[in-house]
DNA sequence: GTTCTAGAAC
DNA sequence: GTTCTAGAAC
């Protein structure tokens, strides 16, 4: 079969048993009508996939929200399903094909609640982690790709240091970081289907189009000529401007990680001293020092 | 989507 | 030297 790559997703998120999954699918967690997943190329330091599952089923009673774009209406005879058509209960998977035609649903709106409430999930999951290994949370974005070569519906849910080994390329770069508007965030396409809107405002075109824009560090602005002068741009950032204020905490961190991971492991409380880095500070110019980082990932939990 | 290769271009 | 583009990949 060929180009089986871009059918993995349509293959997760089809899975009947989530726990079923081949492991190197790496599940973080699922419900009834999502699946989030471990990036297998993360671009960041915490790279989840939140997918709409496999049949999506409807919620039973009315359709919330959008009247304008109810579903069509069901011509049962005697409030019995006629025609071979099995089940008009669940989304059609062809709408779940990426974010365009996502837009031009009329379930999209119950879709987008789906997804919003994992990524809400998935959220909470990378905050606590972070401040468990590093003792201070940064930033996080919750995007689809105005355009995706991956077939199934993705919301990515990405940290913003973008520090990884698996960003590669400038493009990789562009259509993660919020500035560009190839990254099209959960907050922004939610208030563009409100206000009725069946499709992006730009051409398919123009979004790849984006990437091929200058990089531009969406921490300070600064503009780079070479993508490993960002790449160490964005390492430096990390870990001088944002792990530093982790570091800076009750704790010295001296025997930091152990202490922390140890007294977090089971327990609920440590939400007590969260620091939040929101950063838009320029930094004084540092030389490319890169230095290999490797985050030891917890096991998968599936949920419930 | 990734990896690899090649050549052109800066 | 690096970046960019293009094509192939069973």
């Amino acid at each position: 079969m060929p180009q089986a790559w871009n059918q993995a997703l349509v293959r997760i998120a089809s899975a009947k048993d989530p726990n079923a999954l081949p492991t190197d699918d790496r599940v973080l967690f699922y419900d009834d009508r999502t699946i989030t997943i471990y990036d297998k190329f993360a671009k960041a330091q915490y790279h989840f996939l939140v997918l709409p599952r496999i049949p999506f089923k409807l919620a039973n009673g009315r359709d919330k929200g959008n009247p304008a774009q109810a579903p069509p209406a069901l011509s049962a005879a005697n409030g019995k399903l006629t025609l071979g058509s099995t089940s008009s209960n669940v989304v059609p998977a062809s709408h779940l094909r990426n974010i365009s035609a996502l837009m031009t649903s009329p379930y999209v709106v119950e879709v987008l609640a789906a997804v919003r409430e994992a990524s809400d999930r998935v959220l909470d999951h990378i905050r606590d982690d972070m401040q468990r290994k590093h003792g201070v949370t940064w930033s996080i974005e919750r995007a689809f790709h105005a355009v995706s070569s991956m077939e199934h519906l993705h919301l990515h849910v990405t940290s913003m240091d973008l520090v990884s080994d698996r960003l590669k390329h400038k493009k990789h770069y562009l259509s993660f970081v919020p500035t560009v508007d190839f990254a099209q965030r959960l907050d922004d396409v939610d208030k563009m289907v409100a206000e009725g809107r069946q499709a992006l405002p730009k051409s398919e075109r123009a979004y790849e189009n984006l990437l091929k824009g200058p990089l531009t560090s969406h921490h300070t602005g600064q503009r780079f000529k070479f993508f490993s002068e960002l790449k160490a741009h964005l390492e430096s950032h990390w870990r001088h401007t944002v792990l530093a204020q982790g570091e800076t905490g009750p704790e010295t961190h001296a025997e930091s990680t152990a202490s922390k991971r140890a007294a977090s492991i089971g327990a609920e409380e440590h939400s007590t001293s969260r620091r939040k880095v929101e950063s838009h500070q320029p930094e004084s110019t540092s030389g490319p020092n890169a230095t290999e980082s490797d985050t030891d990932e917890e096991p998968a939990l599936p949920l419930r």
